[in-house]
DNA sequence: TAGGCCATCTGGTCCT
DNA sequence: AGGACCAGATGGCCTA
């Protein structure tokens, strides 16, 4: 694991007498901050590993950076949700619908809107997805 | 060695 | 007031 700079969190001192804005009173909410501020990015490297486990690698034997993941489980909602929405386009055993890279949908290229359609057909009120693909529109 | 990725610290802001 | 969240700064590790 990797050499972490010294942590001042480890439990120490506590001062019982001190004001609330005594140096000491600053330094101990700076610590708990701190020790929070960890815990809550350790929460978040937990979600980005869970995220990771059910998104696909393709063979990648590196671990996908934290971009590349979100970039990823992008790529993998839009084909999957290309499936439900139009399955018999979609999800034919011949169809390479997992075939998105990570550059087909960036950020800038895409915009959430709020339609929808029930696998019968009938419109009723829903998101859908639309982002730019080799230069094209995609709607999923 | 440079660049990418990451963990941690820190101060600011918002919320309860 | 204190916790949660966020973004910037900093420095360490790893790989090409």
């Amino acid at each position: 694991m990797k050499s972490r700079r010294p942590s001042c969190t480890d439990s120490g001192s506590e001062s019982s007498e001190s004001d609330s804005k005594s140096p000491e009173t600053t330094t101990r909410r700076r610590m708990a901050a701190n020790a929070r501020e960890r815990k809550r990015m350790q929460g978040l490297n937990t979600a980005f590993d869970c995220l990771r486990k059910v998104v696909p690698q393709w063979g990648q034997d590196k671990k996908l950076s934290k971009y590349e993941t979100l970039q990823m489980a992008l790529s993998y909602i839009v084909a999957l949700n290309r499936i439900l929405t139009d399955p018999r386009r979609h999800a034919a055993p011949h169809r390479q619908w997992l075939d998105l890279q990570f550059d087909c949908v960036q950020p800038e290229n895409y915009s959430c809107l709020m339609r929808y359609e029930s696998p019968s057909g009938q419109e009723y009120l829903h998101s859908s997805f639309s982002y730019q693909l080799d230069g094209h529109q995609v709607h999923v």
